[in-house]
DNA sequence: GTGCCACTTCAAGTCGACTTGAGGTCAAGA
DNA sequence: TCTTGACCTCAAGTCGACTTGAAGTGGCAC
């Protein structure tokens, strides 16, 4: 494992440094020490960050994430709340499937307007079934680079 | 299709009264007149409802939705959009599905912290090939009611 | 030894999607 | 007629996840 500066941890990962210093800050990664004032990370903190990305996708917020991290306390609890969260992307796949259909036959569909296409409704309201008061968690929404 | 003022509205879809005035603001819905001060609504916005909700499950800002809501301008553009969309969306269901399946295994597995699980962390790889940088959109999070 | 400047800290700002609060209005019941 | 109270408007506040700006610091090239 290589010693990288907050530059390049930034640079590899695509994360800008200000996220790093906050993610820090939160307790989701944390560096390995300082090279005067700068933080130098042990170089799994990249693999920590793609980690990350990844949970922030799936729509964990980072409070949720750095439980994951976390090192086996609530063991029960824990194991319960991964399985309801694995329940809970189930459910919004279903969804998200359905709009992707939808979305896909729209493109293709020639109604006037897209709410108009019968065939683009009828998928998203078999897909809304249950949906208008639900809740669901947020992703990030960052420009690549 | 019943006229319904907005408590009935709100009580019927699960939207607060105070974002159906929001969503109003924003075109996205429009009611057909007033009883006094009161907005008055056609029955037929509850379809509406439920189709914002679903696009904000899918991770649409309102912005967006707005924009499948109108009626046929910028033709092609506009399918084009909805086939990138729903290619988003695939991208997105894909993560969305590895990750399950790496809850699920770390909800059965018996490594001391979840992170330090190898198949976790492979599935987890797997699935976070090029999405460090990635970005997604916001989906809502509200609690029913 | 002295400048440079990328880093540092801390506070404040931003963005989307609403919610909340203050002060006002009006249809309906007593 | 008067009161009630759910609705109204408009401005400001909230929340998560960062970003931005101002002011400071210190390793390294010269």
């Amino acid at each position: 494992m290589r010693n990288l500066d907050i530059a390049e941890v930034a640079q590899q990962s695509g994360v800008p440094a200000s996220a790093l210093r906050f993610y820090e800050e939160k307790g989701l990664i944390a560096s390995i020490g300082r090279r005067g004032l700068r933080r130098v990370f042990d170089s799994g903190v990249l693999e920590r960050l793609a980690l990350i990305a990844l949970g922030r996708a799936a729509g964990f917020s980072l409070d949720e994430i750095a439980l994951m991290f976390a090192p086996e306390r609530r063991p029960r609890i824990d194991r319960q709340m991964l399985a309801a969260k694995a329940d809970e992307l189930d459910r919004t796949i279903r969804k998200l499937s359905a709009m992707r259909d939808g979305l896909r036959h729209a493109a293709a569909c020639s109604a006037p307007s897209h709410m108009e296409c019968p065939t683009f409704r009828r998928m998203l309201r078999a897909a809304a079934s249950g949906a208008v008061g639900a809740r669901r968690k947020k992703a990030p929404s960052r420009q690549p680079g």
